[in-house]
RNA sequence: GUGGGUAUAGCGUAGUUGGUUAACGCGUCAGUUUGUGGCACUGAAGACCGUCGGUUCGAAUCCGACUAUCCACCCCA
């Protein structure tokens, strides 16, 4: 029989690296939670219009990026961001009726049918934030702060912040005219994506990587130059507080969002540590998105950071792992019959006080069990023979030092252990 | 969707101008007298050399297609 292989763009997660994956989650809920944001969760897979109309009909996300699926007799998409479905889990149940603003975060895995690269998958992992009810720039303050906090503090270096603000659909429109009049003269000479560009969206211009279009883009105009009055005020307001909380930040006016629903602030956080697809962290303000969802017009904004692109990061700056898996603390090695019967049922009354401990299911010599118990990493051993069960009295022997106790084995065993245990883990901290 | 690189045991690799039983390290399993792991030693299992087709007396080796994978474009987290 032919192996079955995962699809292409696709992880296995293994229990080597499960335990830093769950850190990484639980500093990201604790953060969160410090930062006044609470969990919401919501379905993998939504109605294909959320999307389209959410994140944007023309966007490439939505045109050639999603998963539909079609089961009996409707269509639905899988997830490939977490804002609109998050802002429609919002609507649905009332969320914008209680005290705002309101704070939620996600943790969820997201579907892009992309060629897969470095740092980019099919599934891939987000956590992501949504502050919905403010319109003032401290909540985009409030927003950045977070995402700052989590970078620093996870020890990510080579990270740069940058801002910038791409204006109400007002002040965008003036720059779109503005931009495709000084690119307009030049059409002929820039590279194919970007004619397309020129009349789709004009403002990725302004990104392209090709020398001729960059040169060209030279002295293209900038958006920030035509602002109006009140995003220029909210931009100046933003940067004001970033300076306020102590967060670097360089304004970039060629950052552009691909998803529509963008307004004024946008931001990144870019590293140059993993190769071309460095962003760790992309969000910014949508006003315009919950009244687009058939909500009330309500300000908000949020950011999504993918978790592999932050783990890769980190691995390849040598950080230290945030996590090793917790090992086995008792294995118990039996000799003959009885003994693995006195073994199982021990091991089994240290499991039911929350002590790991595991015994031979494997009819192994002790040889083989000390082996084995040496390989996964077990703190403890204890042998269990005809010997010990007549005296009612075994040697607990510490795999790290080598040093050996001598133990009752009566009802007070599981107790005195875990004490041992409790000794044993803070001596591991002190190291 | 468009380029380019790569494809040999679970992992990492070797395989000389095509030539007979495809090699090595790590890992796995068993053992070195049922009384204590790491080191060492002995042995074993494990590969239709990515797939299909072609050239040839003969292909892991040359050619083609496909697939997977990696990197980049595009786009985004």
């Amino acid at each position: 029989m032919a192996l079955l292989k995962r699809p292409n763009g696709t992880e296995d997660i293994l229990p080597g690296s499960s335990a830093e994956w769950q850190a990484l989650e639980g500093f990201l809920r604790t953060t969160a939670h410090i930062n006044g944001f609470e969990e919401i969760r919501i379905p993998t897979f939504e109605q294909t219009e959320l999307f389209s109309r959410g994140v944007g009909e023309t966007t490439d996300v939505v045109q050639k990026e999603m998963y539909t699926v079609s089961a009996k007799e409707s269509t639905f998409t899988l997830r490939p961001e977490g804002t609109a479905g998050t802002i429609r889990a919002m609507l649905q149940n009332g969320l914008l009726n209680e005290a705002l603003p309101q704070r939620v975060y996600y943790i969820l895995s997201c579907f892009r049918h992309e060629r897969p690269q470095a740092g980019r998958l099919r599934e891939f992992h987000q956590f992501g934030v949504e502050m919905a009810g403010s319109q003032e720039p401290t909540a985009d303050a409030d927003v950045i702060f977070l995402a700052n906090q989590i970078i620093t503090e996870l020890g990510v270096k080579d990270v740069e912040l940058h801002i910038n603000s791409i204006g109400c659909p007002k002040c965008r429109r003036n720059y779109h005219n503005a931009l495709r009049e000084f690119f307009l003269p030049h059409k002929a000479e820039l590279c194919e994506t970007c004619q397309e560009r020129l009349d789709k969206n004009p403002m990725r211009l302004l990104d392209c990587k090709s020398p001729i279009c960059k040169e060209i883009g030279k002295d293209a105009p900038v958006i920030l130059d035509y602002l109006c009055d009140d995003c220029k005020a909210h931009f100046e307001k933003l940067k004001k507080h970033l300076e306020l909380l102590g967060i670097e930040y360089s304004v970039d006016p060629k950052i552009v969002r691909g998803l529509d629903y963008y307004t004024k602030t946008v931001f990144e956080f870019v590293t140059t540590s993993i190769g071309a697809q460095g962003t760790i962290c992309g969000g910014g303000r949508y006003d315009g998105l919950i009244e687009q969802l058939g909500g009330p017009a309500t300000p908000a904004l949020g950011f999504g950071m993918g978790l592999e692109r932050l783990l890769l990061t980190l691995h390849n700056q040598n950080a230290e792992s945030l996590a090793e898996p917790d090992p086995c603390y008792l294995y118990l090695v039996p000799m003959g019959e009885k003994a693995a019967e006195e073994a199982f049922r021990l091991a089994a009354d240290l499991k039911r006080e929350g002590i790991s401990a595991q015994t031979d299911v494997m009819g192994r010599s002790l040889r083989a069990q000390m082996k084995y118990a040496d390989k996964i990493g077990a703190r403890f051993t204890m042998v269990i023979g005809d010997n010990e069960l007549e005296n009612g009295e075994a040697v607990l022997k510490n795999m790290r030092t080598g040093e050996k106790i001598t133990m009752k084995l009566d009802d007070s065993f599981v107790e005195a252990f875990f004490d041992i245990e409790i000794a044993d883990r803070l001596g591991m901290e002190e190291d």
